[in-house]
DNA sequence: CCATTATTTGGCTAAATCGCCAATAGTTGG
DNA sequence: CCAACTATTGGCGATTTAGCCAAATAATGG
């Protein structure tokens, strides 16, 4: 079951979340809504580059936009992925397997995949 | 703090995982460890492909060597990792809020980042 | 040690990604 | 409708990634 569909979507929204730009933004997406100029403000980057971080993301269903006026609001659709970032800190802090709410979790249901 | 070494480390992380082949890899090593020739086997594709695939999880700390003999095995290092699954699926089911255990822990603890 | 098996590494090309710039499109206020 | 503001899209060069092949490295058994 090497080529599953499976594996490929989800490499897709892990693919989505993997720069460091993107993570940011789901990092502030997280405590509320902002628009897209308020993310090139603080980021210092182009209009464009920022506007595409976002359509990666709405692309796999991460977050979703709303516009308002002249601008676009974005806010996260999937908030659970926040919760990733708890356990990749696990991983790098090497803290594999006590540290982790995910590790628990999954050693209390023994549920694996 | 768009730029912080946080992110540039968590998205370090992400990407290692974001590959089907590796994601596969790693579904399997949850069962227990494997060595080289097996997930060749299993995936029928180049040797040389499966050790990159491998090396580049073990750059990151996610999976573990060991040579026995000829042969070498990998296991987790990491093995929360394979709880990420749960939530990346909850997305692709668009389960966003309520069956995502990591939702439910995040909405718990209060937690975001 | 020599042949065999198991694995890694280097090299190559094709494809994907990134970030900028320029051009285009949607919205609002005069 | 035009000017201004906000955002998206297209396109370009530079970098990275993927997967194959061939060569090098590691361990074992004659």
């Amino acid at each position: 079951m090497k080529d599953d569909e499976t594996y490929r979507q989800r490499a897709e929204i892990l693919k989505a979340l993997a720069h460091p730009t993107r993570l940011w933004m789901v990092d502030r997406l997280a405590q509320g809504e902002e628009c897209v100029c308020q993310f090139v403000e603080a980021a210092g980057v182009d209009f464009s580059t920022i506007s595409k971080h976002l359509a990666v993301l709405k692309r796999v269903g991460i977050v979703e936009d709303e516009r308002r006026g002249k601008q676009v609001f974005y806010r996260l659709q999937a908030p659970c992925v926040v919760g990733f970032f708890h356990c990749v800190d696990a991983v790098l802090r090497e803290e594999t397997t006590s540290e982790c709410a995910l590790c628990q979790q999954r050693e209390e249901t023994n549920e694996l995949a």
